[in-house]
DNA sequence: AATGTTTTTCATTTATTTTTGAAAGTTTAA
DNA sequence: TTAAACTTTCAAAAATAAATGAAAAACATT
């Protein structure tokens, strides 16, 4: 296999699974070209490999550095921004871990607590299956929560080093 | 708060957080209508609950019962089919993660190995950068990979056990 | 086997998400 | 200050995903 084609399949798999998990399939298609780029790219270069247009490459890379994904380079004696992307793995699962946590997880663990506060007739199965169903859930939110945050504190040994010793 | 407005309100949360993680929205709400319902339901007690179509409440049964995360139950002398969805949480988490890593972890670890395995000039800095990158993503989702295996393999207690005291 | 009941299918419609591209906005340097 | 280089915005278009509903199929009852 050819460098270039393994790019291509590497973008491609890249974007396939972003998609999957509610990442703009093309976010991950800029993310995973950045990747693998030695050299911090131009917008029209980004543009030109992904056969994307001008709005949707500069909106793109805005979101990636939103997310803490990718950096604007600027070159001494170049006009144009270039934009490289952060290498290191984890970094890059700490750093969406910690945006998906914020965005998404927590505003739902306070609507689960909210929910979990709920009185009423104990007698009424309509209530007692959703106070058990709600409060269970909460608890797993929970406990995703503690294991998301430790994480985040953690070093990248404890991630590749013990956790991975714990596993197997 | 009302029972009738909590459920509202959790069905709406679940219906949001399964959008964002590539889950059908309607699917996630249909999910927590049943996890909440102390009794099975029929397909037109779904449909007039989330007001939704026959065909939309028949198909995201269907996908349901697909997930491992709904039954079907035949009531003597009753002619329809009742629903009811798996109420253990951990049981849920085990069956979304098995499902998941078959669905697109595993598709992608696969063409990573193949990634991998790539010959080139190791003096190009392109070549140089993609195969560090791709090793390294390998690396990560291997070990993504080994943890949800091994939470599939384990008890419910590790998780809200255990690992729980680790990671607090 | 004919009839009423329930479930499934799927072509079409509707809703949502993503992309485009041209115009407006900014920055830089002569 | 002006003009070229570059970046950003956003309304409209295109692409994609999801939902509808009527018809067909499957099923059960007499």
């Amino acid at each position: 296999m050819e460098l270039a084609e393994a790019k291509l399949k590497f973008i491609e798999a890249w974007g396939k699974l972003g998609s999957e998990w509610g990442i703009n399939r093309t976010m991950a298609q800029v993310h995973a070209l950045l990747m693998v780029s030695p050299e911090a790219l131009t917008t029209e270069e980004v543009m030109a490999e992904l056969s994307i247009s001008r709005g949707n490459a500069n909106m793109t890379l805005r979101d990636l550095i939103d997310w803490g994904l990718v950096e604007k380079q600027h070159k001494t004696g170049e006009r144009k921004e270039f934009f490289f992307a952060e290498k290191d793995t984890w970094v890059i699962a700490r750093r969406v871990a910690e945006e998906r946590k914020k965005r998404e997880l927590d505003p739902v663990l306070k609507i689960l607590g909210q929910l979990t506060e709920i009185q009423g007739d104990e007698k009424d199965p309509a209530f007692k299956t959703f106070k058990t169903s709600v409060t269970d859930i909460n608890k797993l939110a929970k406990n995703v929560n503690n294991t998301l945050e430790t994480m985040l504190k953690a070093e990248e040994s404890w991630f590749f080093g013990s956790i991975f010793k714990i596993f197997k």
